[in-house]
DNA sequence: TGGAGCATGTAATGAGTTACATGATTGG
DNA sequence: CCAATCATGTAACTCATTACATGCTCCA
């Protein structure tokens, strides 16, 4: 019987309900569409097609130049995906090697972190800015609230993130 | 030439500066103190562990009942960490299954995810809860302020979160 | 026309999770 | 004293990242 959809294959045959796209196009596709909050590369979306052809999920359709195969969806891999998408999902992981030194910060002295905590500050100040003006751009093209659900969940997430920053005790903002 | 820590090795190597520790110990130590926002597991601990040793980072100590080793951090152990928090922290990753199935909502009949919503809503409605009781208690215990940073980060990502749930359009909220 | 850079894929390595095994403790 | 549960560790597997290889295009 087939494995069970992990949730980087079920988004790759996701796509694939869109037409039939090689591994490469996959992977643009996915870091538009989901890349804010997804991560996923080349080798994963490799590996995932190759395990979905193996289990009739998809089918890899003519091989053009280099070796580009373009695969394209099956029955069976469209109700794999409706499966995927009536199940429970599982929880969010976040893991944040900053707040992992900011945990051992008595192991360094005081003033010491002040740059990394700036730089990444920067770093999430930017990311909303970015996800600003596409809003803006997404409301221009049309955009109805539930294709914004992303967007701004990342908006009010880095919202929080850099208000935190802005918080954080002088000793760990000033160098 | 020994090879760089990861994130989760320095972190055990962190806490082996209070005191020699067997995994297991280890284990619960992390789970109370970076869990919330670091995951790890107990094979991570022994392998991590293990390889430390290898590397000379920390030594096993007396073999006590059931093969329980309480490790110790060396000098080189306690240089290496040291090392590994003045090194710019990489960048926070998150992956969140739900906003993969809401970014593919469009195959699903309206309302058919508003139970995944709500249950996920309830989640981070708890831990937000549980934030705010121990923050109660980690003042009641006479916390400063640096040492309530992580504890903040995690108030204000849950606030965000369960603001954003309650802002969702409405055929993503009701069934 | 050749070499710089892009397109495309595979292989090797590292990290994380799940499943398994087994010795100690303890309450009934 | 035995069954349940806790403590402790290992093995197997899945997932993710990094490094490598090579074919194609196109313009200087």
């Amino acid at each position: 019987m087939p494995r069970a959809l992990n949730a980087t294959a079920a988004s790759l045959l996701g796509f694939l309900h869109d037409g039939p796209q090689s591994g490469y196009d996959l992977l643009r596709t996915a870091e538009r569409a989901i890349g804010d909050f997804w991560s996923l590369t080349r080798s994963q979306v490799y590996r995932e097609l190759a395990a979905m052809a193996d289990d009739g999920l998809v089918v890899a359709a003519e091989v053009g130049a280099r070796d580009r195969r373009a695969y394209a969806v099956t029955d069976e891999g469209r109700e794999a995906f409706r499966q995927w998408l009536s199940r429970l999902p599982a929880e969010e992981q976040i893991r944040y090697p900053l707040l992992l030194v900011l945990a051992f910060a008595r192991h360094l002295p005081p003033g010491e972190l002040a740059a990394f905590v700036a730089q990444h500050r920067a770093v999430h100040a930017a990311r909303l800015e970015g996800y600003h003006q596409a809003r803006v751009e997404a409301l221009a093209a049309g955009a109805r609230p539930v294709d914004l659900v992303t967007l701004d969940f990342g908006t009010r997430y880095e919202t929080a993130v850099v208000e935190w920053f802005d918080a954080l005790p002088a000793e760990l903002r000033e160098g």
